[in-house]
RNA sequence: AGGGGCGUAGCUCAGUGGUAGAGCAGCGGCCUUUUAAGCCGAAGGUCGUGGGUUCGAUCCCCACCGCCCCUACCA
């Protein structure tokens, strides 16, 4: 989205460029091509902050140019990533590199440069490895020495020559010949403390990914978990599908949605806030186990573990219940952990999540077993189960939590007893369930799209996944009686909630009347999985462009259709 | 949304009611096995933005912008 500099425009200044303004000359019609961003008031010449070392570099770039070296070249041939350089030479001598020369073409950024004079040592990263090479005038000679002398840290180039070993035994490639394969014209962060700002890593996560390995790593093992996962899926036979984004109807989730519009159609449009809904219609259809890795989109609070925008897994299968889906996930957790980390055993934070090991017990037990001391007597499951019970409970929780300076709820006489049950497991239980916890049998009162119990219908086989205190997996037996369903989802339409449905999806409820087999399905928080696994304990470490504020404080503006006329 | 913290050179950070400092990067010079290379020299700043108090504000006060933390919201 940066400048792109219309390259006729380009040229002329390449060639002529003596002094900087010449450069700066505007008014032409190729600037037209200009993007910048929407708070920039005019379209102003490609340049950027810190604006002496941009120009100093540009005009760097104009003296390669007249040395007849190509700006901007079309590709390198390598032979070798710095990355097998090491992998595959590491082990040979100085004698032997000297006896069986080893030959090597590689590209990769400036990241050390160590002039002497007329030699110089310098480090290029490829493929997040850092490479030494040693470039001796005498060697190269002059023409190539002199473009040498014009490159910069974060310069991209490739080069050829063979491995030795210097004298501290450093794996080095001995260069015979260089070239520029991108100039950089703003410098890279600083090279011992790197980027550290928090906001300036997330706003240019470019740079952050160069400087910072820790970050890199991360978003490497992403995308291996993500491969790891659709493994899983596609050895049990799951068919991975792709459903819509753009919803007519909020449904799946209670969550409040970001709203869009079709121009054509005249239509307004929900980001989807789950896909549930479509992948049980595909259930209907005859795709048995389906799995999806989505985006989904909710319009509600930014903190350490939601981000407006995440991803999610969701997968369906058929003839099964939530206690089979239940094992299934243990399998899932455990065999991520082994294949990512190496181990069930998985160091976060100051804890060590053990894969291995998952609890189970029912909502109700989660709240008696943590039930706060200070607020005894701890109830027991058949006083939660009783009518009005977790009324009485919820009460007894007030009265605890504002003698200890806790909030407490709200709405204790217009909440259910479901709903409070609800309340008192996230308030008590939650943030104890460290070591990977199934929380199971939901009040049907929270709990719209699942099945009830056949011996509680005030319960459903539904359970959630908590681990380090994050909600992880939530499944369930999915309801699959059209009647029932409907009734649900009227019900939610009455409550008229920001978050609930404002109408009832009667397509859904007719593709439930074409007969959804018994099914279970369940959705998996992906950025919060790739948390766990990679010891990051905030969701925008692992998301690689978290949304923040607009720079420069002003509102950005929709892009102008004329703005191209303008002039 | 409420409370707290932060914003100083491109980067990482010091600092003070009296016109601002270091290291790295950059610039000029020296240097043919260095790795935080070294040595010499010069430069670089509307101290987030806008108001106010003051003889004088980067510092004190207010508002705004952005980020972080806590709380709230959040299946």
């Amino acid at each position: 989205m940066s400048g792109i500099i219309p390259p006729v425009f380009a040229r002329g200044v390449f060639l002529t460029l003596v002094e900087a303004d010449r450069y700066t000359a505007r008014g032409s019609s190729n600037w037209r091509n200009c993007r910048r961003p929407a708070y920039r008031k005019e379209c102003d010449p490609l340049e950027f902050e810190p604006l002496d070392q941009f120009q100093q570099r540009r005009k760097k770039l104009s003296e390669i140019e007249a040395l007849g070296h190509s700006a901007y070249p079309r590709k390198f041939a390598w032979t070798h990533t710095a990355r097998q350089i090491g992998e595959q030479f590491e082990t040979r001598t100085a004698e032997q590199l000297t006896a069986d020369p080893v030959n090597v073409r590689v590209a990769g950024r400036i990241i050390a440069l160590r002039p002497h004079g007329k030699a110089a040592f310098a480090h290029v990263t490829g493929d997040g490895v850092r490479l030494q090479l040693y470039i001796k005038l005498d060697v190269v000679g002059e023409q190539a020495y002199q473009l040498f002398r014009l490159l910069d840290l974060g310069d991209i180039i490739g080069i050829s020559g063979h491995l030795f070993r210097t004298k501290t035994n450093e794996l080095t490639v001995w260069v015979e010949k260089l070239e520029l394969l991108s100039k950089a014209l703003l410098p890279l962060p600083e090279k011992w403390h790197g980027l550290a700002d928090v906001e300036q890593r997330f706003r240019r996560r470019y740079l952050d990914l160069i400087v910072n390995e820790r970050s890199r790593e991360i978003f490497i093992r992403r995308a291996q978990i993500i491969r790891e996962i659709r493994h899983f899926f596609d050895s049990r036979s799951y068919l991975e599908v792709e459903t819509p984004m753009m919803h007519p109807i909020l449904g799946g989730a209670t969550a409040r949605p970001f709203v869009t519009h079709h121009n054509t159609f005249d239509m307004d449009l929900y980001l989807r806030i789950a896909p549930e809904l479509y992948l049980k219609r595909l259930v209907v259809g005859g795709l048995d186990r389906v799995y999806e890795i989505n985006r989904n989109f909710r319009n509600e609070g930014i903190d350490a573990i939601h981000q407006p925008e995440f991803t999610m897994l969701e997968f369906y299968q058929a003839y099964s219940d939530y206690s089979e889906l239940m094992d299934l996930t243990e399998d899932f957790f455990r065999v991520l952990a082994e294949k990512i980390c190496g181990s069930t055993k998985v160091k976060f934070g100051d804890d060590e999540i053990d894969f291995g090991h998952f609890e189970r017990l029912t909502m109700r037990e989660a709240i008696c077993k943590f039930w706060p001391e200070a607020a005894a007597p701890a109830p027991n499951a058949s006083e939660l189960a009783a009518p009005g019970g977790p009324r009485t409970l919820a009460e007894r929780y007030n009265v605890f939590a504002r003698a200890h300076g806790l909030v407490p709820f709200a709405n204790v006489t217009k909440l259910s007893d479901g709903e409070l049950t609800g309340e008192l497991f996230e308030q008590v239980a939650e943030a104890h369930l460290v070591q990977p916890t199934f929380i199971y049998d939901f009040p049907t009162a929270i709990s719209p799209l699942s099945k009830q119990k056949p011996d509680d219908p005030s319960l459903t086989e539904r359970f959630e996944l908590f681990i380090a205190g994050m909600e992880l997996a939530n499944g369930f037996s999915e309801l699959n009686d059209p009647f029932d369903q409907e009734g649900r989802f009227r019900a939610q339409v009455e409550k008229g909630d920001p978050e609930s449905p404002k109408e009832v999806d009667t397509d859904y409820i007719r593709a439930l009347s074409h007969g959804l087999p018994p099914t279970a399905g369940e959705g998996v928080g992906i950025d919060r999985l790739v948390m766990l696994l990679t010891d990051s304990h905030a969701i925008r470490e692992v998301v690689l462009f978290p949304l923040l504020r607009t720079e420069g404080g002003e509102p950005a503006e929709p892009p102008a259709e004329t703005s191209g006329e303008a002039k």
